[in-house]
DNA sequence: CAAATATTCCAACGAATATTGGAATATGTC
DNA sequence: GACATATTCCAATATTCGTTGGAATATTTG
């Protein structure tokens, strides 16, 4: 048993997942999968490139044993295979923030500060969304908000706002949040309601990051 | 402001983080590195490779600003640039072992099962060395110890275990631990210390799964 | 069983990467 | 200031990877 080449076999096997997670478009496809499982059309949809390239990538992935497939009906769904993967993707992005100025400023540049929470606010936020206090809507579409969401949550996909938006009271602070801090389908709802004059802000947060963050979610 | 750029860039920019660690000699790297600062020479010898390509990978790292250069003397000595790469580090190799069936049985054949720890055995483990009731030895090279090391562990470095072996209790239970999971030193110092009629063990932790758990270290 | 559709496989090309050898740079020592 | 040494830069090669086009597979529906 030969030291070097056992440890050169252990550090293979984990670039095998750095492999998985080198390439922005395989990244992308984590987050969307981390809001739910999906179809390979929706994916490739999703992340606006082409089913073959996405049926590729979603190989690679499946090699590295990061996403599972499971056949539904006609269609091929595919999910995370764990939720640690979705924690290494926010694991991974939170780096990325911290390390690389680039993407700091860029982040800053899109995003304004105070919508990024510590846990301290995150569980204030919960327990004033609990007692009715503010209002969180999940701009996601509804089928991600049925795969998990945030507590006290209620679905207002960004597609449906203009027609329900009597649905929200005029008089209480909204929070808004979507899929993840490069997501801006919240910022978006957010303009929306702040045109019809409701008072609106939106978190960073989504669901891996409200997780990562040992925070529980609602299933219903 | 076109959405699908802006995307595209973001996940462009966590992707040279993945990039980063898509190579085993550049995690071997970083998970040296996770155990203080260390010049390139010692660096390409750990690693086992020529200063030249670990001049290069160090480059590729530098550039993810994953480590940092600065001078000391005669010599360039690298660090990594922050607590969450160690973290990052650790996530991967979890997410690796969890998901990659043959990185499993690897571990799993060479080391055994009860070796690996919940945060709960830490703490209790902790509890019994500061009580004295058992020995805790970190058995990687002196200057490693002095950069942080387990707290109540005493510096025994596997090439001095031999001559200062008397140093050590014959009644009490030895836990000896080195670099982590994919370190080897903790298994041959228990292997030596059992020859010499010493009750020891080894764990697989090391300083950065001992952070990542959220424990504590010691640094004197 | 045949048609329709979703998904994957295969082949091929250009781009990016790892590795090695030789030269160049920079720091400390005399 | 000249030399020794550690480290990096540059060039070249083999290999791998991302992407696209066309064909093949598998499942549902009629």
């Amino acid at each position: 048993m030969d030291k070097r080449k056992t440890k050169d076999l252990l550090y293979e096997e984990v670039a095998r997942i750095g492999k998985a997670v080198s390439s922005p478009k395989r990244l992308e496809l984590l987050d969307i999968l981390a809001q739910g499982e999906k179809t390979v059309e929706a994916l490739a949809a999703e992340a606006g490139i082409d089913i073959k390239l996405a049926s590729a990538h979603l190989k690679v992935l499946k090699a590295a044993h990061l996403v599972m497939a499971e056949r539904d009906g006609r269609f091929i769904a595919y999910r995370l295979s764990g939720m640690d993967v979705s924690a290494l993707w926010v694991n991974l992005r939170t780096v990325a923030e911290e390390h690389l100025v680039e993407l700091k400023v860029a982040l800053e540049g899109i995003f304004s500060a105070p919508e990024k929470l510590d846990t301290e606010t995150r569980r204030s936020l919960m327990n004033k969304a609990r007692r009715g206090e503010v209002i969180v809507i999940d701009v996601r579409p509804a089928a991600e908000y049925g795969s998990g969401h945030l507590p006290f949550a209620r679905s207002m996909p960004l597609d449906e706002i203009r027609q329900r938006i009597k649905e929200l009271p005029a008089d209480k602070d909204i929070v808004a949040y979507c899929r993840g801090p490069f997501c801006m389908m919240s910022a978006e709802a957010v303009e929306l309601l702040k045109k019809h004059g409701y008072r609106a802000q939106k978190i960073t947060d989504g669901t891996a990051e409200w997780l990562a963050a040992g925070l529980p979610l609602a299933e219903s």
